[in-house]
DNA sequence: CAAGATTGAGTGCTCAATCTTT
DNA sequence: AAAGATTGAGCACTCAATCTTG
């Protein structure tokens, strides 16, 4: 792949229709190569979880807020917007999960509008049987290429950057 | 959101069913906040591309790379590899951007197998009209939020990791 | 058979509309 | 009207099978 002979993301001098002085090139080329990054990895990984038969990112994803929620229970609402899914993606999920028995729907006392998610047992095995290769593939991947003090680097500026992001909508 | 309350993607001292002595925690950190912010900035910037009848980033990097092409032509299998899509989803989004006259499919005189794809008129306009508003969304929402140095960090670091990921498989 | 590209079936995401309860 | 969640229609991606040419 050669990224510097030929653009992805404007990886020329020049933007599309001639000079643009107003904007600093590094911030393009960095998105850019986080972009390819990103979708080498998760492409990747996907593949390799499904060959294992194990749950895919975004359902690992809820699992995993809902392990270490008090009582293993969620709110919907509240896994929206911790979770990387829109809200619809999330309610689609979670019935697959649910199908699946992974998940349980329970009613919400306090709210007859809110639906409370709770980790079943089936879902914490699942979720324990695919860390180990998502673990791994992390690793290789992605964690193996990065000294200790880059990745803090990383943790530190793009846990900030989230925070600043737009959540849902 | 509260990325150190609830985790995503084990966002806790303990890998799910106890202690994992073996791995950086650093790294899986960082690969989240990377996920995170990544889904989050996509997710805007395609809203606001398709808010202003913009083309969406897919099309967008295939238009560029033919831009900066030599005669604005490109082969089907040398795009494949250089961009974020897979073969069967550039061969389909190639048919959408056919379709729309972006792009014009020409006959490939060396190997009658091949398929030779010409960035058409409309499809540099549409990637002049694009740019503005995709460069404003990469700097308010990325680039502003890091300094040059920074950005040659990242510059560096993950066109490196790009050159040794796995392209398409 | 391998390489180049397309296609069919299935899955899952998107927005916008909807329904229910406050 | 607003908040919480679901649903319908449409779109675009995935793998695997297919077709064509070398």
């Amino acid at each position: 792949v050669q990224h510097n002979e030929y653009c992805c993301l404007c990886n020329n001098i020049r933007a599309p229709w001639g000079v643009d002085r107003s904007f600093r090139r590094k911030e393009v080329d960095a998105w850019r190569e986080l972009l390819i990054c990103h979708s080498r990895i998760v492409r990747a990984v996907e593949r390799e979880l499904e060959k294992e038969h194990l749950v895919p990112l975004s359902s690992y994803d809820i699992l995993l807020h809902l392990r270490y929620a008090p009582n293993k229970r969620r709110r919907f609402r509240d896994l929206n917007g911790e979770i990387v899914l829109s809200r619809s993606a999330l309610s689609r999920c979670l019935d697959r999960l649910a199908e699946a028995k992974l998940v349980t729907k329970l009613d919400c006392p306090e709210d007859p509008r809110g639906l409370i998610i709770e980790l079943a047992p089936a879902g914490e095995t699942a979720l324990k049987s695919a860390w180990p290769i998502y673990r791994r593939q992390i690793h290789e991947l992605f964690g193996t290429h990065f000294s200790d003090k880059e990745l803090d680097f990383i943790v530190k500026k793009f846990s900030a950057l989230a925070r600043v992001l737009p959540g849902e909508l």
